[in-house]
DNA sequence: TCTTTCGAACAGTCAGGTTGTTCGTTAGCG
DNA sequence: CGCTAACGAACAACCTGACTGTTCGAAAGA
């Protein structure tokens, strides 16, 4: 594949701080046409940044990469969590749901269902915009480039002006003590409207998520209902009153 | 191609009223198994109705195909008009661009243009969502199947909270008499809003439209600052004050 | 029951995207 | 200023996925 060497570009730059052209070619065992080719790539993604005879990182410590980079990254346990997620949510339901791989992947599983769906990124509402059986809502907003999460004052509007059966959150970051967090200031405020506007809120996180915490807080562990995770029951979260459903 | 055989069939039934698969193969040259998996298409995008041997067409007079069926239709034409519109539009503007696969290639051709543009069609916004250069806005609403033009209270709502320099208006029929007007009654009101909330307002209409009026209305004619069109000179809209440019 | 149509499954064809190679051009260094 | 290494345009090989046709068992309708 070819995303795969992207990600494996990305990860070797990242961790060395910049690395020659030669280098990344004995590493992939792609030739150097095509290393050149990539960093522009990754170089127009803002991932890195080019010099003459290599590339040197951009990403800083706690910064995600690009959504193109990770939504093909996991994909057997995201899948396994959406599964639980989309049984979780009952035909005629109104639903709500973040932006994030995971998300996506829940909103590949509702596609053919009988729901209404306000999907918080572009990305899943291209997923669902072919289906004939459920009502699909856009809410307004910015895309964020790269990822297409709506964001901004048009988007707290939209959520502001509905009232959903269930919220599908996604999130960088949950843990009992930190709650949910964001890497993003912008998503974390449209995260909070979504939660705000839905009677039921379930965070879809993987567990690589319940041992990080990220920049933006979005709301205490408290104000989730439930919490599908592949990771082990945290003891933590449930003692915060949270259901964990394993996936 | 592909899409022509699909538009060939349709028209081949809304002209009889139905036909039977075997009529349809001769008349296109393809083998029967390719026309049955046409009408499946055509079936799903509610253009026909499939019964054993045939299908019978669900277009009205003055109905017009789905949207997947007329983007590659006189492609030449649009993209003429299209770049006339472009020219029209100043660095720095904020524009609100209608649906509609005229106004689509627009959006094309402003891609990589410094402006904050608002498409009030998903597929324009799929087409600019890569652009690196320009502020998109989406607008919040319900996209209708097949077209993904936004509508409802949502889109109106976001249309109402902004003020735009300029507004490019596709319409289904245009005359200095009859104004401006459109298939669909919500879209009516969508574009209405658009040019109420546009200080400019610029009509993209190629030559076939101008002979032709729609059901719903959404403006008269002196409401449009210019109209660009590929058919010759209309006096009649010129005698209503509107700027006629030349495609 | 019999005939006709349908659609699943497989195979061939074709277009578009990805990769490697070549070679003229360019940036950076001494 | 000249040299060397790196760059990127252009072409060809390859691969994948979409479209099409054929075959054949199943189903619909007379």
């Amino acid at each position: 594949m070819f995303v795969s060497r992207l990600k494996q570009i990305t990860e070797a730059v990242r961790d060395a701080g910049s690395l020659g052209v030669a280098d990344l070619a004995t590493l992939t065992g792609a030739s150097e046409m095509t290393i050149r080719r990539d960093l522009e790539v990754l170089a127009a993604q803002g991932v890195l940044e080019r010099y003459r005879g290599g590339a040197r990182s951009l990403l800083l410590r706690g910064e995600e990469p690009p959504f193109a980079l990770r939504s093909d990254e996991n994909t057997d346990a995201k899948r396994r969590i959406a599964t639980v997620v989309a049984g979780l949510i009952a035909d005629g339901e109104s639903v709500v749901l973040d932006s994030g791989t995971t998300c996506l992947e829940v909103a590949r599983l509702l596609h053919d269902r009988r729901l209404t769906v306000m999907p918080l990124s572009l990305h899943a509402v291209n997923a669902l915009s072919t289906s004939a059986s459920l009502t699909l809502l856009v809410p307004g907003g910015r895309p964020r480039p790269g990822e297409l999460a709506l964001t901004g004052p048009l988007t707290l509007a939209s959520l502001q002006a509905l009232r959903f059966d269930t919220a599908v959150i996604g999130c960088c970051g949950l843990s009992a003590s930190q709650g949910l967090t964001a890497f993003d200031l912008e998503d974390a405020s449209v995260k909070r409207a979504a939660i705000a506007s839905a009677r039921r809120v379930i965070a879809a996180v993987d567990a690589s998520k319940l041992t990080r915490t990220a920049l933006a807080f979005v709301a205490p562990a408290s104000s989730l209902d439930a919490v599908v995770t592949d990771a082990d029951g945290d003891e933590g979260l449930a003692a915060a009153g949270v259901t964990v459903v394993p996936a």
